[in-house]
DNA sequence: ATCATAATTTAGGCAAGACTAAATTATGAT
DNA sequence: ATCATAATTTAGTCTTGCCTAAATTATGAT
């Protein structure tokens, strides 16, 4: 029986996807909320991901689910289309960073492989999205690299952003605000362990600010282990 | 009640639009031949936009439909779509004529009016799409202009090709290779009403081709009363 | 170890939009 | 005007993907 890939399956596949990343399992909870699907549908829905022909889940009962190999091929697909889609909607079409995400999200089902192809041709291969994420590549493996959250950050380090994990348009814009976007360095002077605020300094502006975990957590860095010149950035 | 336009509703009324353009009514067996869809599904479903709130089609028992105010403005919006979606696939995305159709007939259905004003815009905003059909309004008009088929062109008359209405890939490659593209200067130099071929001369070329109606009736053309200047074009 | 609570699954239903088969209505040739 | 044929509609079914309510299973605090 050959799977068809409906939107709704691709949107479960993708949100298992990251959900594993995060946690190692994907459970019926949490797939619910983060759809906003109830979670009796969730389970309906991910017993016939796991029983299909390829099976796309591998399931046991009340333990969530992860993907399988042919699971994790659909799900990086979407997610190259949806990273590759925000980037060209950013770099060709003037959008902005947080008003992306709806039209990404719509789009990336119904694009063929020649318009992935053509766009990522138009962007030069980009290798991250406008938050910084890493794209999957063309052979749908997802490059890997060494980050951190940025709440972890201590003082007196200083690292780099990489990428910000968010699909909020308020949080996004609050972010941009605070100049928290990739490429961005931060110094950590200074770190409250009761209420777990972080005190930074951002890009050359001597006056810190001081930001909780909720935005902390969003944010993923690399630390710089020696000094980097005046408005050096990395790639 | 307030009427979700889905997708498949959205081809209905695309199907309706055109249809009625053409025969004056859009029959339950026409749509369903245009849309591949069982005739007696095609009953249902334009009985629930005729009854639906508010009314998208007007329909008469055994008599076809034809689209309200309603129907027709959403039709209007997803040929827009469609039109700009190719023009910027042709344009920007280096597409050809022939491969535009079924890309754009998914990605019409979800794009924002964000979007379509952004690539509207990227565009300069233009009036016809690859094929010469004419672009509906961000008003949501439909332009109107005078033209006849081209099967209709008899000798000695000439005439520029205005507009080719097809979608069949092999089609307009064919057309393509015989010069009739949007533009083109075609001069009738024969017509035989027993098989209704029409020979013409087709831009510069001095030897003339010959073709059936089954080719110039899908061509939409402008008479020439005068002469243009050599390599003269409407714009 | 027990038990309240949280998480999950099962059961039953609904709406959209397609299908086939059968019944009905229109039409055109005689 | 009649009747065969074509067009259309009605009736009943199916699949997908969601829902709510109820039942079950797991977990963590005591």
């Amino acid at each position: 029986m050959e799977q068809t890939l409906t939107t709704s399956i691709q949107d479960y596949l993708k949100a298992i996807y990251d959900l594993v990343e995060n946690d190692g399992t994907a459970s019926t909870t949490a797939l619910s909320t983060r759809l906003g699907i109830a979670p009796a549908s969730v389970t309906g829905m991910i017993q016939k991901l796991a029983t299909s022909t390829p099976a796309l889940v591998v399931y046991r009962k009340h333990q969530g689910v992860t993907l399988t190999p042919e699971g994790e091929r659909a799900a990086l697909e979407v997610i190259r289309h949806h990273r590759l889609i925000e980037t060209y909607l950013v770099t060709m079409l003037g959008y902005s960073w947080d008003t992306v995400h709806d039209e990404a999200d719509r789009l990336e089902h119904v694009i063929s492989e020649d318009f992935e192809a053509r766009i990522a041709a138009a962007l030069g291969h980009p290798v991250r999205d406008p938050h910084g994420e890493l794209i999957p590549t063309a052979e749908l493996t997802m490059p890997t690299e060494a980050d951190m959250p940025l709440s972890a950050l201590r003082p007196p380090l200083k690292a780099q952003i990489l990428r910000v994990r968010a699909d909020d348009s308020g949080l996004l814009r609050h972010l941009e605000s605070l100049g928290l976007v990739p490429g961005a360095v931060v110094e950590a002077v200074g770190y409250s362990p009761f209420d777990q605020n972080s005190s930074l300094r951002v890009g050359g502006n001597p006056n810190p600010i001081t930001v909780g975990v909720a935005i902390t957590q969003h944010i993923f860095i690399e630390s710089i282990h020696q000094e980097l010149a005046p408005n050096e950035q990395r790639k």
